[in-house]
DNA sequence: ACGTCTTACGTACGTTGTACGTACCGTGTC
DNA sequence: GACACGGTACGTACAACGTACGTAAGACGT
């Protein structure tokens, strides 16, 4: 049952964990679209159906590959803190997360992580909802809308970043060619939309929201 | 330059938006996974080649779709009218977008929109955010967090519906087989989760979010 | 009538995911 | 030690994919 570890020539075993950590670096290297059971294959120098003894097929890897994401995700937690904080620190560790794999999270947003890991932030968004005195269906909604924003927040980020990418000239000039009759906003603020502060932008919403819920009527304490 | 309608036999001719039309329906009822450059062909009845006529490739096919979906959306407004209602009006077209095509709708959320049509909601939004009486860097900020929120918003209702779906067994009984330890509040909640209206968590959240916009100091007005 | 341009099509190629059969190797049983 | 067995790695093979390329057929300006 347990593998012995060869004597000279030190062949690491494949194993599931291997093949969703070569799939990640892959993805972040070169990504998602370079995913190819064959590119992970000679990555890990196997054979490309050897991999298939520990993952049954694409899909399944891909899932892997964002339970691999969502699993590495810190989630620390002081319940003696105040809920705003703990909020505050919840939605940060996701959006740590997307900033460490940024291609990766991509997948993570698409695909369906049907472990228990993709119920943890839930969990502990429900936790500091009961801790800010909401009850039941309340702390729900609460946990809903705030994992919308985070998810939101990061789409959107990577989003215009892409696009921005994609001009080849300058992002204000570009803004500047739209037709000034049905663009006058985006055109006038053209500076501002083109540079960005991604972190400061995201802490600007969530203090929104957090705000926004600091302001709700509690059923308790 | 113009072409002449066929007298007899009316064969359509191929076009762009056909094309698109075609993807577009072809994803909704049966995914995007099969969206297959050779399935829209046999849908029209052409030859496959004949699409590459009009689309350089299938990046660009489904950018097409993106944009179809994107372009549909109806965005009404109101100058006059209060600028929460007008931001509620936005936020929701795009809600309505999203169930109308529910399965397009994350080609447009994971591809990305270059023409100006993607434009056109962030244009709506600062217009809206200026009326509110706020100032250029400001407005950008808040145009962002609403967009952000009904991306995630989107993005997460499609993400657990999908996980529901998966689930052949009841959902709060699913729920219920979790660690007791790890998970003590999404099972105490287990109902709650389980019953979820999409229409109302989405409004929850927009109310929520501008509530908190309406709190914020302006600069002007 | 003729050259040109546009559009539809068929063939063909490289790449993909993966079903299947086979060879190896460590372990338990005699 | 012999041997059957279960798991793992591998090679071959195939269907489906996106698309490069060459060709033919019609429409139009001249």
């Amino acid at each position: 049952m347990a593998r012995k570890a060869p004597e000279v020539a030190m062949r690491a075993v494949l194993t599931r964990e291997r093949i969703v950590h070569a799939a990640v670096g892959l993805i972040e290297r070169e990504g998602v679209d370079a995913l190819a059971m064959r590119a992970v294959a000679t990555e890990l120098g196997v054979a490309v159906m050897s991999l298939y003894n520990h993952v049954p097929n694409k899909a399944a890897l891909l899932a892997g590959v964002a339970e691999y994401v969502m699993g590495g995700m810190e989630l620390p937690d002081d319940p003696g803190e105040d809920w705003r904080v703990r909020a505050r620190t919840l939605i940060r560790a996701f959006r740590k997360a997307a900033h460490d794999y940024p291609r990766s999270m991509t997948v993570v947003l698409t695909h369906r992580i049907d472990t228990s890991i993709g119920l943890r932030p839930a969990e502990r968004a429900l936790a500091i909802a009961e801790s800010a005195g909401f009850d039941g269906e309340m702390a729900v909604r609460i946990m809903r809308a705030l994992l919308a924003y985070a998810l939101g927040a990061q789409m959107r980020e990577v989003g215009t970043t892409k696009m921005l990418d994609h001009l080849h000239q300058d992002p204000s000039e570009a803004f500047a060619q739209l037709d000034p009759v049905e663009f006058p906003h985006v055109i006038a603020l053209a500076p501002e939309l083109a540079r960005h502060d991604p972190e400061a932008d995201f802490e600007f919403g969530l203090d929104l929201l957090i705000s926004a819920l600091d302001g709700l009527p509690r059923a308790s304490r």
